[in-house]
DNA sequence: CCAAAAGTGTTTTAATTACACCCATGC
DNA sequence: GCATGGGTGTAATTAAAACACTTTTGG
């Protein structure tokens, strides 16, 4: 590193960008939001802002997710998450292209966020201007429906995608798509939906319950899916699944 | 994302660090390079830089380690990595504490470089402006010996060796801390030190030789670890291992 | 009663572990 | 010969997959 002079190193733009994900309809579903102004004007977006002066790269994550969804963060040093619309944010990766911008020299540190699935479909924006989709919407040649993301985002979205589709395997991390109290049949739907799979509801059932940490059971029982009652459970402590959760091949 | 507006948004300083890791004497070592100039001057850091203004992130982290250690990066699309100096990198996580660097406002993208043990120590510097040591120097209480590392340098190291250790579980990249020719054995060791276990050489040998597309051999033999001859091998193609390798508890 | 979802038990199958044992070299 | 690491065989343990079956609700 050479001495510090500021005109040896040449100014960049940091921003956030966010890969939001929930679960809709047994679907994993983006959220996006439509650009007003060039570039990629009237284009969808992922959702996210220049990080300030004196903001952390969380903080400004953390931020965007609240400005645009209303989503507060939970804080796993916080004992118990109290807050209903509460998100798992964590950075996902940084993409500086130096032509991924026309405009300016950018580097974004994109963050995936992981939210259940919102009672309001969204605040503080027109309906024309956010709005979920299905991932496959905005990946593949699925684009047709939305036309393709601006910038590189449909890079960043296929990456936010793949990390949650592999970390809920070791991971607590499937618990952040369900409302604080579920069934163990909604987090295998969540699993379901994720993957794109079926799973076995039997097998699936001794192996959640099985593991150490992942659910503790709130005594509560609930019969919204129909069918015989099934017990209600909040998001153990444990993050790490060992053994983990088994992806079927194709 | 408001108007463009040079004056909309604070200017950032984007740098690379590297975490350089590679086996030497059956220990996970790191990359540390003295610092020259305040801040931290005299502290032992990670090798880093800053991104120039038409440099895409992963040329700028393959250009520092270039210049640095005098490793060439595998290029995983080109077919048979030929060098015999060649390191795997990938992007490990970006840091942007506001108070991080007190000269200015810098956000750094951090990289992850494995290498196989260097022959020569070093090219391009002095022994006493660069060195390999053991990770545990760096992090812990351990750095007594070498004072703690500048900047937000320990976090990130510690961050390097913590996907590190957990990469090799389910992917080949162990291989990367190989030579190119490489005995079953040499790379039990890699895991052994990278995890700091022991491992059954029987079972190891089985499970990677068994492992589909993990190792090729080469037809060649070598008694450079004594004892009766072994293969000698290379890396396959394989990037992920299904079933992962297990990484015994304490 | 019937449909639907929850939950338990059992059998089959595969993978991991632990360890006995043999092989091929250098000294 | 004998120490050293390389490599194979095998039994015991453990976890996963497949699926028959019972439970408890709503209509």
């Amino acid at each position: 590193m050479s001495p510090y002079d500021p005109s040896a190193f040449p100014p960049f733009a940091v921003t956030v960008d966010l890969v939001v994900l929930t679960v809709r309809r047994h679907a994993l579903c983006a959220l996006a939001v439509r650009r007003g102004e060039p570039p990629f004007q009237g284009r969808w977006a992922l959702p996210g802002g220049f990080v300030r002066e004196d903001e952390d790269l969380a903080a400004a994550a953390a931020r965007e997710l609240l400005e645009e969804t209303g989503l507060c963060v939970h804080d796993p040093a916080a004992a118990a998450f109290a807050s209903e619309n509460g998100a798992h944010i964590e950075q996902l990766a940084s993409y500086g292209d130096p032509k991924r911008d026309p405009r300016m020299r950018v580097v974004s540190v994109a963050h995936l966020a992981l939210a259940p699935d919102l009672p309001a479909p969204r605040a503080g924006g027109d309906a024309n201007s956010a709005r979920w989709a299905p991932v496959e919407t905005f990946l593949e040649q699925g684009a047709e429906q939305t036309g393709p993301l601006a910038f590189d985002h449909a890079q960043i979205l296929a990456d936010g995608v793949e990390r949650a589709r592999s970390k809920i395997e070791y991971s607590s991390l499937a618990t952040a798509f369900c409302p604080p109290e579920f069934t163990v049949g909604e987090l295998r739907r969540v699993y379901e939906a994720v993957w794109g799979v079926a799973l076995d509801p039997r097998n699936f059932h001794r192996k959640v319950t099985g593991t150490p940490g992942f659910l503790v059971p709130t005594g509560g029982t609930t019969t919204r899916q129909g069918g015989r009652p099934a017990q209600l459970f909040r998001a153990g402590g444990a993050t790490l699944l060992n053994p983990p959760m088994l992806r079927p091949e194709v």
